[in-house]
RNA sequence: GUGGGUAUAGCCCAGUUGGUUAGAGCGCUAGUUUGUGGCACUAGAGGCCAAGAGUUCGACUCUCUUUACCCACC
């Protein structure tokens, strides 16, 4: 696999985190990196233009979402996802374990696959991890996950250590059925929040990981604590020198934490989400820019950010468009969201390089407060 | 001018034969959002029921007067 790639560049003498680079067919990705989700083969409201104009290196798509429409021939007609949306950068696929557990309304779980019903149009669907990786191949993402069973934050013992082991036999069997030597297949450890479980997982995980591995099944409703402490007990585990992808995080707070712990790539809905829903990613924390406070605010959402939407528009105007259910403003507030975090990211690689990340840590730490008064964990330093 | 109708939350309206703290929708205000089934979800504020006088144990509901607006006809 010549094609893959991952080298330390710097680890940081004050905090042990360190900055990489992942080379893939379609570029090298600077880690610690932050990946915002297309789910659609779109990040929604956005170009791929303004994607790349919010700096985003590498972005994810779904598997399962484009299995079910407009299917992987499709997309494989087309050239590919990367032809298909015009995106020539970097692309990550997510195998669709996810949505097996956050659908879990319409499924049933066995040892073989998965039998759920297409939210679409209601069609019963069996989903092996067979099936996944065909479907992974024929999209042609550069990294593809594999098929997982991802269980909630407060899953008993006995189901998680179920969907951990279920999730290591679909591990062999994905690795088994994958081909295509262009694309580099991720396994994912599971466990749940019992640490014997995660113990024996990231261990039978890593024999699969040949460049980057994820840790999946935390921010699942867990209090981020305990999400802490796990990818504290989990750090020891990992080798040097493959990319760590912590699954669906984050919020910026968890970024930094997620960094001081030994990851190196994250990926989540929230900057686009809040983005559309009004909401905005500051130093400070979250700007509710839809609330009435900024009715006549005609300065920047951020002052000093570099991003299209600050230095063209104004808190009022943004508002304004939140309010009148114009789509503009859950665009403009996406770059700027997602833009925030890639260079929240930036900031943290060149505070690496210069070896003063705890420094930053601390001062971000200092200032950042997510929600009300989001609770505060100190990193566990050794 | 005559006859008829309407008047309840910022807006458009419900309010059973008069009976506890007067309701919905929209809007407004705030909160939520973590490998996206989300232009989503949750909550809150806001009414001298046009004004005045009666009937009644009790009136948004019934009667009278006034005011404003709407319709029809002279």
């Amino acid at each position: 696999m010549e094609q893959f790639r991952y080298e330390v560049i710097h680890t940081c003498k004050q905090s042990g985190a360190r900055v990489g680079k992942l080379y893939t067919p379609h570029g090298v990705i600077d880690t610690p990196v932050f990946m915002p989700v297309g789910t659609n083969a779109s990040v929604k409201s956005l170009t791929p233009d303004a994607v790349k104009d919010c700096k985003a290196s590498i972005i994810l798509a779904n598997t399962y979402h484009l299995f079910l429409r407009p299917g992987e021939d499709l997309v494989a007609k087309a050239g590919g996802l990367h032809n298909f949306m015009k995106w020539d950068r970097p692309i990550l696929t997510d195998s669709g374990g996810f949505q097996v557990f956050s659908l879990s309304k319409m499924r049933k779980i066995t040892d073989e696959g998965v039998a759920f019903q297409s939210y679409i149009d209601g069609k019963k669907l069996f989903m092996t991890p067979e099936l996944a990786i065909d479907v992974e191949e024929k999209l042609g993402a550069d990294i593809i996950m594999a098929f997982d069973e991802c269980t909630e934050g407060h899953a008993d013992y006995k189901t998680s250590k179920k969907a951990m082991e279920r999730t290591l036999m679909w591990l062999d069997r994905c690795y088994k059925h994958h081909k295509r030597e262009d694309q580099m297949l991720f396994p994912i450890v599971q466990g749940n929040m019992y640490k014997d479980l995660r113990e024996q997982s990231i261990k039978e995980t890593l024999k699969y990981a040949k460049c980057g591995f994820s840790i999946g099944g935390l921010s699942v409703g867990e209090p981020k604590e305990t999400m802490y402490d796990i990818l504290d007990f989990l750090r020891p585990f990992y080798p040097e020198n493959q990319p760590r992808y912590l699954m669906g995080v984050g919020s910026p707070d968890c970024l930094v934490e997620g960094v001081m712990r030994g990851i190196d790539m994250f990926d989540c809905v929230l900057p686009t989400r809040i983005a559309r829903n009004g909401t905005a990613l500051t130093r400070n924390g979250n700007l509710t820019v839809r609330n009435g406070a900024y009715k006549e605010d005609f300065t920047p959402v951020e002052e000093g950010c570099d991003c299209y939407c600050c230095k063209n528009f104004t808190r009022a105007y943004i508002r304004h468009l939140i309010n009148a259910d114009e789509i503009l403003g859950g665009e403009l507030l996406s770059i700027h969201n997602i833009r925030f975090l890639t260079k929240l990211m930036e900031d943290i690689r060149t505070a690496i390089m210069e070896d003063r990340f705890l420094d930053f840590y601390n001062e971000f730490t200092s200032k950042y407060e997510w929600g009300h008064g989001g609770e505060k964990q100190a990193p566990n330093l050794k």
